[in-house]
DNA sequence: CCGCTAATTCCCACCACACAAAACG
DNA sequence: AACGTTTTGTGTGGTGGGAATTAGC
């Protein structure tokens, strides 16, 4: 059986989309994302190219093969034919790119299989930023150029990167793979292209790169309660970074907007540039992501990527299984090294107790405040995500309609 | 402290229709 | 039991309106 795109269901699926859960064509993928403003913003990346379900982080350039983190464990972790294989990141992309614009995002673009002679080129080939419905050229055309160009410059860093073409899941050290996969080997200090963010002064930066666009923010959520009680892990001198212990003071502020986001990044700057050896983990094999941090929005992004590239935290809770850090290519990334039931470390010593309470308690207060949405057929959200309305509400097909999220017009 | 009004925030029903699941032959 | 067809029920998002909450006097 073939693995066809969610949405027509006719051609073979290319990407896949983290937010609608769903692979698909090239065809689709633009015509789905080019809905609205919001869809634009969807980060979008190779779909595996062996299970078929769930985003590629790495291309096997030995294999030709686009893979996740799984099938890439499956087929190189164990393996030491090969681990011996080169394999190279796979960027994200948002917006509406063209042909041209993803094969320079991916390099291997060309390889793959289906492109070429599919009606998905055909239709790629025809693409081109400009030409995604927008508002008439307002604020959200410019920012689906914006997110082509900031997915071209990700890619140029990507670029980068693939000198440095890692072999075998366990070339990343523990405690600097982070790191590796975002800097070029030897650099002291992460240097990863930053962007300004507008709106702010001196050097408050935003960090860009394709990792963390992966990073599925609407999948955790960002308070921490107690957190070097729940992480084990005492802070070189705690007082000295945060006034509070509970660092829910300081992370549990409401951010909405992208000033806020800087707030965020101003702060972890500040924390984390400061004081970069200053929270050091009792173990670093796999983060967390679930557990660790939890972020309910995307305008806290920033502080995510910080606290990403500096801090990683002790083992997995039980609860979270592979797939749950799937959710997310950071803790994709986190978990490429190593199998996902990788043991604890021994090192990760503290006192049990205190950590599963300290654990239990984050469970709670996490569950209490699971109410975010959950699409359950991404297929019917795609459909709403384009069905013609009228004061918000469904009309029928050919009936007059106020509102048509592919050409946002009116009807009469 | 109580009562009233205004402003703000929050929650939910509504709509059409594709599709999954159940029922039936 | 297996298969095909029909019927039923569910889920999807933007909006308006009412309920609930808060602020001010």
């Amino acid at each position: 059986m073939g693995y066809m795109c969610d949405f027509c269901g006719e051609q073979r699926s290319i990407v896949y989309c983290r937010s609608d859960a769903a692979s698909l064509c090239l065809s689709c993928d633009r015509n789905v994302h080019s809905a609205n403003a919001l869809s634009r913003r969807h980060s979008r990346t190779l779909v595996c190219e062996r299970c078929n379900l769930q985003p590629a982080f790495v291309r096997c350039i030995e294999e030709k093969i686009s893979l996740c983190p799984n099938c890439n464990w499956l087929g190189h972790g164990g393996s030491s034919t090969g681990s011996t294989h080169k394999r190279q990141a796979v960027s994200c992309y948002s917006g509406c790119p063209s042909a041209a614009e993803l094969s320079t995002i991916w390099s291997f673009f060309l390889d793959l299989p289906s492109v070429g002679d599919s009606n998905c080129e055909q239709v790629m080939g025809s693409m081109s930023i400009s030409e995604c419905p927008t508002d008439s050229q307002g604020a959200h055309g410019r920012k689906d150029v914006q997110d082509a160009s900031m997915a071209v410059g990700v890619t140029n860093f990507h670029i980068v990167d693939k000198s440095i073409a890692w072999t075998g899941p366990s070339l990343l050290p523990h405690d600097t793979k982070l790191q590796n996969t975002e800097l070029p080997a030897g650099s002291p200090y992460p240097a990863s292209p930053k962007i300004p963010c507008s709106g702010t002064k001196g050097p408050i930066v935003c960090e860009d790169d394709s990792f963390y666009e992966n990073f599925n923010m609407d999948e955790v959520d960002l308070s921490i309660e107690n957190y070097d009680e729940l992480f084990g892990v005492a802070l070189d001198n705690p007082g000295k970074l945060f006034e509070n212990d509970d660092i829910d003071g300081l992370f549990g502020m409401e951010i909405s907007g992208a000033d806020s986001n800087c707030q965020d990044a101003h702060i972890m700057e500040g924390l984390s540039l400061g004081h970069t050896n200053a929270i050091q983990p009792a173990c670093s094999t796999a983060a967390s992501a679930d557990s660790m941090i939890s972020c309910k929005t995307e305008p806290n992004i920033c502080f995510a990527r910080q606290a990403h590239s500096r801090l990683s935290f002790s083992g997995l809770t039980g609860e979270s299984s592979a797939a749950d850090y799937q959710d997310c290519g950071a803790s994709s990334l986190l978990l490429m090294g190593e199998p996902p039931w990788c043991p604890p470390c021994p090192e990760n010593s503290f006192p049990s107790s205190s950590r599963s309470n300290a654990v239990m308690r984050y469970k709670e207060k996490k569950k209490a405040r699971k109410f975010e949405k959950k699409v359950r057929y991404a297929s019917r959200k795609a459909r709403a995500d384009v069905r013609r309305r009228v004061k918000g509400r469904f009309v029928k097909a050919g009936d007059a309609y106020d509102y048509d999220p592919l050409t946002p017009t009116r009807s009469c």
